[in-house]
DNA sequence: AGCGAAGTTGACGTGCACGTCACCGTAACG
DNA sequence: CGTTACGGTGACGTGCACGTCAACTTCGCT
């Protein structure tokens, strides 16, 4: 049980993805699965990285944006030299990753006044709060 | 200082947007401004919608599903029976944008240590904690 | 050997969110 | 009165993220 791999077809059930979706991702080299033959096979690695370029499309994040924040994951295999710009990166992304943070938490806060609101004109009170 | 009115190049200005942003947004119906003779004379509420709406585009959502949303904040003008509609529609967007953010600390939290891991390499330590 | 299911590579199509361009109106300025 | 600036309306173009379809291999059976 260590060299797990998985098919086409097990990873887009797992992921709830299409074929076409990992090979299009295969394409932008943001997945880059073992080849038997011609069949595709995804390790461990490729559906760890799935994880995180799904996670990241909901932040909002492009594909390509992903596919630089990726390396970070794969620091090990990487020149000293690009390991400092790859870390700059990460941390604006931080950064901006918390600003979002921040808008939601109000934003959260805006629309379940704006509910609260919403569900009292339903009960027959007036918008005047007196 | 009551009718406060804006031209598009102000409301461009202000919001960091194009005109074609805003003619594209207002052929969507999501803003709605004045018209004087053929020129656009964009109101406070304008303004308010727009705010949304960028908010609305930084957390992922599309121009359409954030067109719905931006009802709620106009229940005044509504039918009591779309007022139930758009609560509920609302209380989901709420319920994901929640998860959204659940997700989003997680991610924070998980990148902040990846960050930490690689300053580690930088520094010349090795992946190895022991 | 034959067959179907699963997988592969192009190549073209699609929806969204605008960008770009051509052309028109009009109001202001020298 | 010409022209420059700002604004308007189509209409077509563009980048991204895939969807769709045709035309193969390649297995795994029977």
């Amino acid at each position: 049980m260590s060299e797990q791999t998985m098919t086409i077809r097990e990873m887009c059930d797992a992921f709830d993805v299409t074929p076409r979706t990992l090979r299009f991702y295969e394409a932008k080299e943001l997945l880059s699965p073992i080849r038997a033959g011609q069949k595709r096979h995804y390790t461990r690695r490729d559906r760890g990285r799935l994880k995180l370029i799904l996670r990241g499309k909901r932040f909002g994040f492009s594909l390509e944006e992903i596919r630089q924040l990726l390396d970070l994951y794969d620091i090990d295999d990487q020149q000293q030299t690009q390991i400092s710009r790859t870390l700059d990166l990460a941390r604006n992304r931080l950064d901006s990753m918390r600003q979002q943070r921040d808008e939601l938490d109000a934003a959260i806060a805006e629309l379940t006044d704006q509910i609260a609101l919403g569900e009292g004109v339903l009960a027959g009170k007036t918008t005047q709060t007196a």
